[in-house]
DNA sequence: TATGAATGAGATTTCATTCAT
DNA sequence: AATGAATGAAATCTCATTCAT
């Protein structure tokens, strides 16, 4: 059973692999066929309809599974640096992590920024763990818990936080729109402090 | 002559008002052919590719049309209040106008925050002209060069705060996620007064 | 599998039949459709595209089918004809058998002197065996090889007949220009003797 | 009156003249559109109409005219030959040269081989006068009366003799198959004298 | 004569999904 | 569980031809 049990394991992981490849070096998501997924992935075509409904099914889990694991890394190192003790710190630590994953990994910033919404962010990374092993919302309570300072509403800035840093990385990595990230992101860090600060309890 | 191209013009109008509405209020962009399109705007398949290359042509065309409207209604609404006077509160009320709009109508924002990107909106709305009738230069040089406090990069201001804008709206308007938008408003005019402040030079 | 196997050579088969009928007594080749073949064959549009790539596809397979066929019938009676001994004698033969199909089956001869280029007789009869079950290399060598008369440039004086016959079948055949072929026959034949003959050695 | 016809005449020409570039040298006929042609000859795609039938009419009077154009500059070249005496060499000059124009301007061969039936030839060149100046009914009447030699039937004889060179030289000058032209020539010219003397009377 | 906007039938091609094996 | 042949609706786009100006 364990033995089956693996080799689907792979058969989905290759479908899930290949997915991500062609929807951000190849064709892209829309131009993408099931047909160019499973004929990549070296299975047939009705082995797909095993694992997933369809090809919206497919992203989405893919979307969860690459924010999940950006998180992840950036949490990670967050872990190592024991000397950033505030929030704001911290925040801007992880944001700057984020940038930098991006600026190496373009394909993924397209990826996730014109896929990832609030919805998916918070149901997928923080209610569920279907995509992934790790519970964020022990990072989150973390983060804003062992805390001096108070924020007055931490999902929103959060929210907030998340919004403004995927879609000012995408306009910058990927066009240099309006500046280059290098250029722009004091002016980013600078605002993301600004957003922080303005949610201050005393 | 005129006649014809009196006629040419409400072909196009009339091919860009159904493909808007099949856009929003329709099936969607993706799920409207162009056969959907010319069937109710009641002319022939061809006479579309006499107009427009293809769907997305036509699309980016309702995009900068849509989204120079929206600045043209905000930035005249503007004008009529004389009494505000700082760029802060400018701009706060250029953005109350727009999150206004938007509420007003979800279908044009779900439209405009999934489409617009900082290139259309630099390229469309302050560069060219073709959609639109306003030069949106001249509205930001009044904003800031008639000003006593001077901002270290205006045009990155402006960026910082369109996607900041379009993303929380399209989450709070269209899902009410995080929160609904007259309760998510005030978190996000501070974020924004905060923004804005953080550039201010001296 | 063998099933499945006899099923789909059966499909190929009624498409190719189906698109020979068509582009011969039908509408022509430029004028018939897909659609056309796929309803006529009784199978699914999408069906066509699993087994030719388009419809120049589908054509080329028919003209190596059919010439394949042709040379087949005529050097099958040659070997019935054991007291046809000369090489001019044997081409002789053949080239009034084929002459006589071409003159019971104009279709087959406007079909396949329009399309066949000495390309496609090369390739597909002489070098692969895509189409057909014979090999003509075998065919030719036993032509030439067991003559006592030699000749210069074998494959050339093929080439020359095979232009030379293709071309002025198609004239008297299809439009009795510059005669009906039982008046133009016997020219014909002293041409291509005198061909032959040109190519003798010693 | 006569510059009206000038007039018309000047747009006739360009019709023909770009059509036969974009037959040629462009998408060839079959995906050159009305559209094309109009476009590139500065006309409206009404007036295409006003000087041909359809596409199918265009391309015949083209061949008509370049096949036309062909004969003339080989029968005057031969005028200057006064040396050339026998019809065999005469016929050998012509095609020589006419081989020789095939070379040098392959896309013309293209055009001329793939659409010039014995029927065109026949009507156009020999029998009609609509796309040229010249009454070839003398230059063979020329050819045959004041020789010596008589032969069977000069129809016939030309007949075969246009065909086997325009299906030649199209494989070989076009694909080098199955000799390059310079190689193949000595053989089509021992042909071709082959097929002259079968046809000798005495 | 000349124009070129408009037509709309129809051609090619794709592709998600099913289902017998 | 896995396959992949078959489906056929539907999408995009072309283009010869007409006709009002």
């Amino acid at each position: 059973m364990s033995k089956i049990d693996d080799n689907k394991q792979l058969k989905r992981n290759a479908l899930l692999n290949t997915a991500f490849d062609l929807f951000t070096t190849g064709k892209g998501f829309q131009k993408t066929s099931i047909s160019d997924i499973v004929d990549r992935a070296g299975v047939a075509k009705g082995t797909f309809y095993l694992y997933f409904k369809d090809k919206y099914d497919i992203r989405n889990r893919l979307i969860a599974r690459k924010a999940a694991s950006i998180f992840l890394k950036a949490t990670s190192a967050l872990k190592r640096h024991k000397d950033t003790t505030s929030v704001e710190d911290k925040i801007i630590f992880i944001v700057d992590y984020v940038y930098g994953l991006f600026e190496k990994d373009k394909t993924l910033l397209g990826f996730i920024s014109k896929n990832l919404s609030w919805g998916i962010f918070k149901n997928v990374l923080i209610n569920s763990r279907e995509e992934t092993d790790v519970d964020f919302r022990e990072v989150f309570l973390d983060l804003f818990n062992n805390s001096d300072v108070k924020y007055q509403n931490p999902e929103v800035l959060i929210f907030m936080i998340v919004e403004f840093v995927s879609s000012t990385a995408y306009s910058s990595i990927l066009y240099g729109e309006p500046l280059e990230m290098n250029e722009l992101k004091p002016y980013l860090d600078t605002a993301i402090r600004q957003i922080i600060q303005g949610q201050r309890v005393n």
